[in-house]
RNA sequence: CGGGGUGUAGCGCAGUCCGGUUAGCGCACCUGCUUUGGGAGCAGGGGGUCCCAGGUUCGAAUCCUGGUACCCCGACCA
């Protein structure tokens, strides 16, 4: 097969580039760290959108949306909060353009500069809990359990496809309730259902735990996140869940009247996911051959590709696929017929192998006569012929049986690559040869955190939550340790 | 913001050092014929402010000055 994407092995990065554009899912734009999505990568971000939405509605979540512009004072109102977010604020500060006196074009209009610059929203903590001021009285309005989906900008100084734009979609949600301990229950709800999206539906396994203090998000008391292995060795923060405590609800002033008639501050979570999910979908299953999707997430499941050599040939083919299209569909499979003439069948098997879809059937005059039909899925690339008669049965056990083994075989790999170290030698030395993740003990203090980070890049993914209690010493300072943490190059 | 690199057809590039026919190649596109079970072959054809602005010169894609955009490596981060 002619090859068309740079390998894995030559160089990943410029492997991911090639097949986020080579599998027509984004493109850069003519804005800065913007990125274009396209209908084929929008459709997939479509299946894991409607997924998300009915886990969350599941739970009780509804959806509501709030501005994209935040007036500057309101960030002013969580210290923390500012701090991690000021460095990579787009703002606004007029709102009218006029033609240039002096020439062409237009120029910012500077009558029309704003009282209060606008800040472009990096999340929405502070619109909301602005917001939520109003709706919460008495415990009788708690919990609010509410979920956007928007858009959020971050001017970040590099850029990567899905993994880092300047702008991206995403879902943040943002609860108040009524006790501290009900809103750590809402965090971890949260994280659980960011891991059974992403191992049920993407197929990709997550190690679920606590940030480290240093990474925790601004404004926040705890962070809960799911981190995944990538093909290369480094880890990706595939979502997050925070319990903000009530420093947003002292921060804006939403106090609620108790059971017992007192007053008290609510206590808050946000949690979100990105089109990141799709970068990380990309790296987490995908070949030198192109994309590899899971079947729960593939725009569609199954193609069909006709083999003919003429176009009456082509007429009695379609009259078969016809029926072959209303029986997977009564299935609930979701079939693309491509019976365009013009491309040729080994086109549209290379065409469709890079756009990941999972299983292709090809049908030919062969196939007429003998009652047969060519099945090949790709995440292993193999290829058999099948009876027609039940054929939707044989491919739904299919799209169950690639679902099942590419969550294997990530699984496998992460395995392979997770290793326990207890020496800062033997993990600086493996870290850049083997990659993947180490499980070590660390003193719990940001120092050693930031010593390991400035000495090796890698950082705490997490602690992760099933890790067991075990007593032993710091790889670096052989302080005391009680479990073991999560290290890994990262995204 | 530091360090490197690149702007030439829709995409990928050569040509630039050392100025000189009508700016070239591959892919894609259009037309025709033959093909079609793993990215077809042949023939013909269309498509260019050579990133922008100034300068040097008889003559600039090529040399000089200034600008600008994008990419890669760092710092920052979902």
């Amino acid at each position: 097969m002619a090859k068309v994407l740079t390998t894995k092995e030559e160089n990943y990065s410029q492997w991911y580039n090639d097949l986020v554009s080579k599998a027509d899912l984004a493109e850069n734009s003519a804005v800065r760290g913007c990125m274009v999505i396209k209908p084929y990568g929008y459709a997939i971000w479509e299946k894991m959108q409607a997924q998300l939405d009915a886990m969350f509605k599941e739970t009780d979540h509804v959806n509501a949306y709030f501005p994209l512009f935040i007036p500057k004072s309101f960030f002013s109102k969580e210290a923390s909060h500012v701090e991690g977010f000021a460095k990579e604020c787009a703002v606004v500060t007029h709102y009218r353009l006029k033609n240039d006196p002096n020439g062409k074009g237009v120029i910012v209009d500077p009558e029309a500069k704003l009282e209060e610059e606008l800040i472009i929203r990096p999340t929405s903590e502070t619109i909301i809990w602005n917001t939520y001021k109003n709706w919460i009285q008495s415990y009788r309005d708690l919990p609010l359990l509410i979920n956007q989906w928007a858009n959020v900008v971050r001017w970040e100084m590099r850029t990567r496809m899905f993994l880092r734009t300047a702008e991206f979609l995403w879902q943040e949600g943002h609860t108040a309730h009524e006790t501290s301990e009900e809103a750590l229950v809402e965090t971890q709800r949260m994280i659980d259902t960011y891991a059974s999206f992403a191992e049920d539906y993407m197929a990709m396994p997550v190690i679920k735990g606590a940030k480290s203090p240093n990474e925790r998000f601004a404004g926040a008391i705890e962070t809960f996140t799911i981190e995944a292995l990538m093909q290369d060795g480094k880890a990706l923060q595939s979502g997050t869940s925070h319990f903000l405590g009530q420093n947003f609800a002292k921060a804006f002033d939403v106090q609620f009247a108790t059971r017992d008639g007192k007053m008290d501050y609510v206590w808050a979570t946000s949690w979100g996911v990105s089109t990141r999910l799709i970068g990380a979908l990309i790296m987490a299953h995908s070949d030198n051959n192109g994309l590899v999707l899971p079947p729960k997430l593939a725009p569609y499941q199954v193609v069909i590709v006709p083999i003919y050599k003429n176009l009456e040939q082509l007429g009695q083919i379609s009259e078969k696929v016809k029926e072959i299209i209303a029986k997977l569909k009564s299935r609930g499979i979701s079939v693309k017929y491509d019976d365009r003439d013009s491309q040729r069948p080994g086109w549209k098997f290379a065409e469709y192998e890079l756009k990941g879809v999972p299983v292709r059937l090809a049908i030919g005059p062969r196939d007429l006569e003998n009652g047969t039909i060519e099945v090949a899925r790709r995440d292993t690339l193999e290829k058999n012929v099948e009876q027609i008669d039940n054929i939707e049965l044989t491919v739904e056990k299919l799209l169950g049986d690639i679902q099942r083994n590419i969550y294997t075989k990530a699984l496998k790999f992460r395995e392979e690559k997770t290793t326990k170290v207890d020496s800062y030698e033997e993990f600086k030395q493996l870290l850049n040869t083997k990659g993947g993740f180490f499980l070590a003990h660390w003193d719990g203090t940001t120092e050693t955190e930031e010593k390991i980070k400035d000495e090796t890049k890698a950082t705490i993914r997490c602690i992760p939550f099933d890790g067991p209690e075990e007593e032993g010493k710091c790889m670096v300072t052989g302080k005391p340790s009680k479990k073991r943490v999560i290290f890994a190059l990262a995204y």
